[in-house]
DNA sequence: CGTTCGGTTGAGCTTTGTCAAACCGCGTGG
DNA sequence: CCACGCGGTTTGACAAAGCTCAACCGAACG
């Protein structure tokens, strides 16, 4: 009932180490529950008590923060097999709200008390979960420089050609349209620019031939020449399936 | 000897949870080594391959990335106590350079075979690096709110509110002047502007009674106002205590 | 006592934001 | 079938924030 496609934590789990079945089912019992979502519900608000993780079943989640003078930032976007939570369990509140993206989404609740019991259950699993933790770390450093350095036309450059990679990552063929439930309202919060901006600057980006989109969906027509405009490299999406066996090299 | 202050390993992770003298003598044997290094020696290169780990001894880090237009972004400033590295471990090669940003600094390598055999050692620590990582991350989380949504006044506001904050965490007195070793340079880094304007906006903060600030050294000079400017809230740099003993509580 | 380095200041320009209007595809109800 | 309204997008005119370049200043240091 778990296994059933790239949208599930045993598969991305092997994507970073071997699992035998125990382990597997481990991680299954994370998602026995199940919770549906309409576009713009709020999973939880910002400040709430942190109680429970998810893994996403299916649609996108965004992190979100509201600032005081109406501004608003997404911090992170979640795609199906994403877990969602971990840089937030360990404090008392949530740093952010997390609301839906999509249409429609559905994500996977289990509690921190059982995210703990798995910590101890299994050394292997835990590394796992500190491993994606880290890759999202990673994302959100690309992100950082993004939005600290590059101009708009960059910025969204940058987080079509990432959220391209991930899609690939679960399967989702990025050769032709896919679904990108983002609006530019969504985008402008994405990158740090006003709604008007991402307006102007994917104006450009198509004409340069470089994507299409429209109402929903993406089209990335020429991936090399985006990929260059964004500078970038994909590098920090790929863990190192290695680094539970590291070796000591001297300098 | 590595009992010696708050810069060390041992008095950090007692802000997390508590530590027998088995679980300490653990963490003091990654504090073995030291490495010297004066300003803007480099301790790694961006892209090279990640091999050690590092526990500040003294002086301020800083992670850096060198894009291709001769921008530089600094992604994070690692001060005495806190363990750089985590964030790249699970990667085969470093996302950022490493630079000793004071006149001089001291951190101590351990090697990330180290860290994998402490993580078969004890949950307790392990949970604890994990927590570790979640406070790095959430403190990047802060800075790309403010980067992307706040003015350059704000900005530099909030990274110095962040900093008195986290230097309070290893017990140096911010109510009166302290060491601050970050030239107009890096504060532009650090907050995504020009060093020409973080010059007219720290005039501002000056001229409107916040601080005072001149060659390497800070002054708070009216906190209140200064945190009220950046929105600064210091709830990120707290870690839940009681988190591994977390309850499942109902909504 | 000159040099150097970091910081400051001013002028002009570019990018991006703001506001407001127009537009467009789409679904709804008459 | 058409008029209407709605949400999201586009456009234009203007304003503001921030950038670049260049000159200048002042403290530290040889």
């Amino acid at each position: 009932m778990n296994d059933d496609g790239p949208n599930c934590l045993v598969e991305k789990f092997r994507g970073y180490t071997e699992l035998d079945t125990w382990e597997a089912e481990l991680l299954n019992s994370l998602q026995v529950d199940e919770q549906h979502f309409e576009h713009n519900a709020f999973v939880h608000a910002d400040g709430s008590r942190t109680v429970r993780l998810y893994v996403v079943r299916s649609g996108w989640f965004a992190s979100i923060r509201d600032l005081a003078d109406g501004n608003r930032v997404v911090l992170e976007v979640a795609l199906p097999g994403d877990v969602i939570g971990l840089r937030d369990v360990t404090f008392r509140q949530h740093m952010t709200a997390l609301q839906c993206l999509s249409k429609h989404g559905i994500i996977c609740p289990f509690s921190k008390v059982h995210l703990h019991e798995l910590f101890r259950k299994s050394v292997k699993l835990t590394e796992t979960f500190f491993a994606i933790m880290s890759r999202e770390h990673a994302q959100l450093v690309e992100r950082m420089v993004t939005v600290a350095r590059r101009d708009g036309l960059r910025r969204l450059a940058h987080f079509i050609m990432e959220t391209a990679v991930r899609l690939e990552g679960i399967c989702i063929d990025v050769k032709k349209s896919f679904d990108f439930p983002v609006d530019q309202v969504d985008l402008a919060d994405l990158t740090g620019l006003s709604p008007v901006h991402v307006s102007r600057c994917m104006t450009d980006l198509r004409n340069r031939g470089l994507v299409r989109y429209s109402r929903g969906l993406m089209h990335i027509t020429d991936r090399e020449g985006l990929a260059e405009l964004a500078e970038f490299n994909d590098a920090f999406l790929k863990p190192d399936i290695q680094w539970l066996r590291a070796i000591d090299i001297p300098d």
